[in-house]
DNA sequence: ATGAAAGCGCTAACAT
DNA sequence: ATGTTAGCGCTTTCAT
């Protein structure tokens, strides 16, 4: 019956206050819903009967007539990553700030699950930040068609977005490397579906190429700590003095598998990270790392999405691009002598590493080199940037 | 007017489908919400329609007249705290698997923050997760008269709740410092406000006693690396050969100022973190930690909530508690010699620390000494207790 | 097995 | 400024 208690204990409806001050219910309704197209007397007298009786509005029944849930959706690939974090702290604070509330939702496992995961959050909510690395292009276009959608790190065309600026960390990441001496660096590439993967994959390359220092990639790695374990391997069979890690998990598992190796960072080995996870300043050594600006990044989407709900008529889509900044902490030193244990290239006789390097041209298969021209030149954008059109474009 | 579009895309309703069918509505709602109830062909033929329609039932106008939302609200005191991390994971499988969605909620800031936060969603689910160890008591219990509350990590009379093993688990750490052949081991204290904090210090008591080792407290520092490095200096004024710690942020915090000092871990000083939280194994060395089974202490209280919303009835509240574990990494030693550079005991003569020691009395006013019998014995919850009373009796 | 109709609590025309 | 009334989309008696 539609009378019974239900799992929700009912309290007074606008009818009752309505009743009890002898008004009509919609005088309640605008008492609280739009105060100032109401009597000021009547209603402080409705508030004041409202708040004895202990009256709460039923945000449901509210939100059944506008479809104004006043509820956002994050997705993310993984709650348990820490790079989520301050993301989720970001996005519930510029939420909470214009009276709405996030509801953080977790797509992990496999598609169907992400499948199910959404259709019981989208239907709820009034629009969508989606945080999640694998997802396709074209799924997120779907769901954009659904709810008003802003997308991070990731630029799509079609949908707004808020990415960091990958380009000029990696430069920055790179620059300092080059700084310290380090001639050839590797990168400890991330999953394909990655959109960031592929933005500092490239622009390693093109630093790489301005600042004249050679430039080979290592992998595909899972983005954990795991797949950085697999890069120390790796990088035994195809040494470096220097390696850009896709992010702080990959670098973290770099480190510890490396110095259960053997090998010492950064006497060694540099490694940078990417991102400034918690975690990152106390791992050992503290990780050197292109820090994204992850709170700002979740406010930055949530602001971008309740601008998209203001909107009623179309207008342009646009790339909001943050800057990164780069943490110098203790992976990261001069390149050193190399105590050449640890290497398992049998093949290939001991090099120098420090000095003007040549490349280990016998690499494993998985490492490619690339110190070559690319078609477009650094980016450029406003350090401080706070919205436009993002300073690379993105890969076609 | 009514019939807008608002913020929310409306699609076909139950009215469309029925009309498209030659049904009426309520055959429609029935096809769906009571399968059985309905002929199998027409069910068949109205889902087929409703599919090619793209019927999606609205999860609000049906939570409406049952007030069955399929919500459930995680009340979390810091998102960003990874002891949440796994335990958030937990919860969100347990309620999946039972067709529930999870709103995690962070209500940090100030009292009138959470009041907030608490009022936008408490509204919404249909049952609540409180996760917070700074809200009071009585607030808790003002929230289990308006939902159903479980309550993690405190035990209630009253309210339902899920608890980790603190007392076994803290018997295990000062057991593995004992054999390590410590002998006196100080607790750096969390919050005043935290349960988990009276039962840790507590169990310490009382372990100390029974494997005669002598326990002191230093402290009440915040739950943090900020807290953990506050202890370090408060340990400098009162040395020890171990501690043990609130928790592992606090464990990390203390390390870290620990080797600022110049003091060796664990060859100096041993550090046992509680919790095992994300970090604790890469950190430097990697902590030995009592870990607690954040997972699964979100997905039991879960577990425990979606049975209170089962009961109709009146029932026994009961306390769940799950065994802790403890993990044994770098951070803990025998006890060595100190460098005694970087205590700051003026006052006291440098005293050896291992042997047979005996406290330094002059400690420092933060530091208490307690080894004396304790009202309650040892813990004796069987190790793999899924549920049950505590082992341990709250504190009153 | 299915249809008709009331109602969940609120908002928003449309009156007055 | 306030009252009247019709929904929002669904569930659920109560009939048939």
């Amino acid at each position: 019956m539609p009378g019974d208690q239900g799992p929700q204990r009912r309290g007074p409806t606008i009818y009752d206050v309505a009743r009890e001050c002898g008004v009509a219910p919609s005088t309640v309704s605008r008492a609280f819903s739009r105060p100032g197209r109401v009597n000021a007397e009547t209603a402080a007298r409705i508030r004041a009967v409202a708040e004895t009786m202990g009256y709460r509005a039923n945000p449901l029944a509210r939100a059944l007539p506008t479809g104004h849930t006043s509820l956002l959706a994050l997705i993310v690939s993984d709650v348990t990553n820490p790079f989520f974090f301050e993301i989720i702290r970001g996005a519930e604070q510029a939420a909470a700030a214009a009276g709405y509330t996030v509801l953080v939702s977790d797509v992990q496992e496999s598609a169907q699950a992400e499948r199910q995961a959404l259709d019981r959050v989208v239907p709820l909510v009034e629009g969508v930040v989606l945080a999640t690395s694998r997802m396709s292009d074209s799924t997120i276009r779907v769901m954009a068609k659904q709810r008003p959608t802003v997308v991070l790190n990731r630029v799509l065309t079609e949908v707004p977005s808020v990415v960091t600026d990958n380009s000029r960390g990696m430069r920055r990441a790179v620059e300092h490397l080059g700084e310290l001496g380090h001639h050839t660096v590797a990168y400890a590439a991330g999953p394909e579906a990655s959109w960031a993967d592929g933005m500092r994959w490239r622009s390693m390359r093109e630093a790489g190429y301005e600042l004249e220092l050679k430039v080979r990639r290592l992998g595909r790695f899972e983005p954990t700590v795991r797949g950085g374990l697999d890069a120390a391997h790796a990088l035994a069979l195809a040494p470096a003095t220097a390696v850009v890690c896709y992010n702080d998990l990959v670098a973290i598992g770099l480190m510890r598998g490396l110095s259960s190796m053997g090998a010492r960072v950064p006497a060694e080995v540099s490694v940078v990270g990417f991102d400034n996870i918690f975690g990152s300043d106390f791992c050992s050594p503290p990780l050197t790392t292109v820090a994204a600006p992850l709170r700002a990044l979740g406010s930055h989407a949530v602001r971008a999405l309740l601008r998209e709900l203001g909107h009623t008529t179309p207008h342009a889509v646009r790339a909001t691009v943050l800057p990164a900044q780069l943490v110098v902490r203790g992976s990261t030193a001069k390149p050193g002598r190399r105590r050449h244990a640890w290497t398992k290239d049998a093949a290939a006789p001991p090099e120098p590493v420090s000095g003007p390097a040549r490349a280990s041209g016998s690499a494993s298969a998985a490492a490619a080199t690339a110190a070559f021209p690319s078609a477009s030149s650094a980016a450029s954008a406003a350090a401080p940037a706070r919205t436009g059109q993002p300073a690379h474009s993105p890969p076609a």
